[in-house]
DNA sequence: CTAACTTTGTTCACTTGCCTAAGAATGCCA
DNA sequence: TGGCATTCTTAGGCAAGTGAACAAAGTTAG
């Protein structure tokens, strides 16, 4: 809420916008459906993707079966029209994607994390990992849109992020978006891994236009991002759905947060491998992912010690996914991130059967829980997303609208 | 998400809506503000307010000082230029309040609940009560947007509402809006009490445009009300904020709602109540507000069991407290209804104290936490404040737009 | 006191997004 | 082959918002 707003005004382009998001959401879509859906006479959908398709951003592919009259023309984003760049920042490892309109991804790799290098050497070796690649794929660079950034933990609007606490401190206050936008000549977007990551999944899952859902992602910490009406929810800070530090047990332990018996602290992957070490358990691994996932991989294989500690986080999380979604009311959360890549199958019946309990389960409608098709990636193919998003609805954020109507009872 | 949308192409009206609230917001502004608030340009902005004049709904109250050229003309919502009535239907009792445009309370009073009465001889019953004291109070009655009609518990858009199980079990099917429509003669929105309390203090606290904020509240659930940006936050299905039932202690007792560890069942008015029952206080009130009310004041007083039980559910409500701001990126908690009405001083200390350690407090922005000024009867001013917003902001619920853009960084 | 300047607010012609209405295109079926 | 249904496009009009010029009401400098 700083200074001068965008505000009204700004918001044309609005329905261009709302239709690319539908033929993305559809995948293939007529324009009558395109006129039911948006509420748009047919005569303004047409001008509409006329320009879409002289812009090149829309394909008609086929005609469907005749409903008794002229069949209708069948629209589709042409994959190949625009590719953004998505980077994933941890200090574990950097991993990279260049993905299309279509959320495919085109390119995925991945190298060692900034560790503990300087800031600056950082960004010259992203800058010059996205050029070489960017040649080598032969992707035509003016169809690049941009690039996405996105780390773990809370974001500052003004510096750029402010990474977790335990490490990277050094990254707090250097001007990252700035410093990128200068050595890879691309427009950057800087945002954290969760939101990204619900993105993705918005994006290349096929999620339609209307709904709330939640991506409960699961990496060096515990966040979510929320996606209400194709819409991020941010909050008033852009620091929502910070799952990890909600209190799960008022007797708990405490957590570096300051706070007692967070979920993060008590089922958080550090928590687990913890209390794995603790129990006498040998740990092979060189970090809390590897290690991890050697007690995923062990409780798959049956062994009592990981699969009782695994439930017992999965229980926690189970908690977090619902109050998660009786405070938003969601009717779907997606678990993404390294975590859950790992582990994901060993949460889900814990998660899915607590969520079924919930509350409006029963009264309303469902909640429904999966496993994200990529999760290990997630975050870099959300932060590909972000920008193919922020492309296709180029919508001010500081544009605000008056209070919604509620529930209105029309007179017999 | 049932049938056709009214989609876009509705969203007209909009920046009129928008002006009306930032006047309520502001209290008295000026034209030039209203430019730099809303982005619009100051003819756009002159031309809206005009018409806002003429329909009486806006005056000009004098001048403000010079700042070096024409002095700018001062606007204020006029307060008498419409009213709102509002009821809050409770098993316990039915409150009703006349509130004008400004958010002052004109009439307020107060009937026994609805009991086991037949839903019809209760609908001719309050028809009744708010055509007499409409003509008593004087009110012009083509000035009356409509009626506010509130009640706990979460509500179904079919049917009208579904009110809480244990209790009113026969309204569930009643078609109460309709209902109440034919028999009063005005239009007739429905909701929640929780909702209804946030836009009552969106409404007359003067709270800003663009925050996000939680009303929670306490009556026989508990509930929070949720609004972002001007707009209520109501999830997929109109029952988000359904904090009385987010999990607190995985090893605490069963609630009625199927889970385990609810804050109602530890830490709700009725269990605070039975648990002061259990170590043996005597306690002589009717129900569980007089008997809670009791135990408040024995608190207030120092009483040593009454204090501890309390000092127990404040414990949880602050847990819950913090779990809605973590989730939604909160500035402003407001403790309301019935309950805090009782011994809101009693918790906001505790509840103070958490918010303050929460994740974010220190890092990027406090959330404060306010008792209602008129914690009483906040559901009732709410449901008039509901009709006066749905005046202001006359938008279609089904109007959505895509994503929003994330933090964007402009290069050098 | 007058002239120049600043800031506020209004008027008017123009653009733009969307709508209504009419018509063109393209298939099915008698 | 000629209706008929359905899809899509084109043409004219309305309304919201903009930019630019202008009017109004104050302050400041001479």
């Amino acid at each position: 809420m700083s200074g001068s707003q965008p505000g009204l005004g700004a918001a044309h382009a609005s329905s261009r916008s709302a239709i690319l998001d539908l033929i993305r959401a559809a995948g293939t879509i007529s324009r009558v459906e395109l006129t039911r859906a948006t509420g748009l006479t047919a005569a303004t959908i047409s001008t509409v993707v006329r320009r879409l398709i002289d812009d090149g951003l829309v394909l008609e592919v086929g005609r469907a079966e005749s409903t008794g009259g002229k069949p209708r023309m069948l629209l589709q984003l042409d994959p190949s029209a625009r590719y953004a760049v998505g980077v994933h920042l941890d200090h574990a490892g950097i991993t990279y994607v260049i993905a299309n309109l279509g959320g495919a991804i085109v390119a995925r790799w991945r190298r060692p994390g900034a560790g503990s290098d300087d800031p600056a050497t950082v960004v010259a070796r992203i800058a010059a990992e996205i050029r070489t690649t960017i040649t080598r794929v032969g992707v035509d660079p003016a169809r690049i849109l941009g690039l996405g950034v996105v780390s773990p933990g809370p974001i500052s609007a003004s510096t750029g992020m402010t990474l977790t606490p335990p490490v990277m401190q050094r990254w707090a206050e250097f001007p990252l978006g700035a410093a990128l936008e200068d050595a890879v000549g691309l427009s950057v977007l800087l945002d954290n891994d969760a939101t990204a990551a619900a993105i993705g999944e918005y994006w290349s899952g096929g999620i339609a236009t209307g709904s709330a859902f939640a991506a409960l992602y699961m990496g060096t910490g515990i966040g979510a991002g929320i996606i209400v009406d194709g819409t991020v929810y941010r909050g008033s800070s852009s620091n929502a759905g910070e799952v990890g530090h909600i209190c799960v047990d008022l007797d708990g332990p405490v957590c570096w947060c300051g706070n007692i018996g967070c979920v993060e602290v008590l089922a958080g992957p550090a928590a687990v491998v913890a209390a794995a070490r603790d129990a006498g358990l040998e740990l092979p691994g060189r970090n809390v992912a590897e290690n991890f996932g050697a007690l995923a991989r062990a409780a798959s294989r049956g062994e009592e010690l990981p699969l009782q500690l695994l439930e017992r986080s999965s229980r926690y999380l189970g908690v977090a996914a619902q109050t998660l979604a009786n405070v938003l009311d969601l009717e779907l959360v997606i678990l993404t991130g390294p975590a859950f890549a790992l582990a994901g199958s060993l949460y889900l019946p814990e998660i899915e059967r607590r969520l079924g309990q919930s509350f409006f389960a029963r009264g309303s409608h469902p909640v429904r829980v999966t496993i994200s098709s990529n999760a290990p990636e997630a975050a870099a193919v959300g932060a590909a997303a972000l920008v193919l998003q922020s492309e296709l609805a180029p919508r001010q954020a500081g544009l605000r609208m008056p209070l919604e109507l509620p529930l209105e009872v029309t007179a017999g």
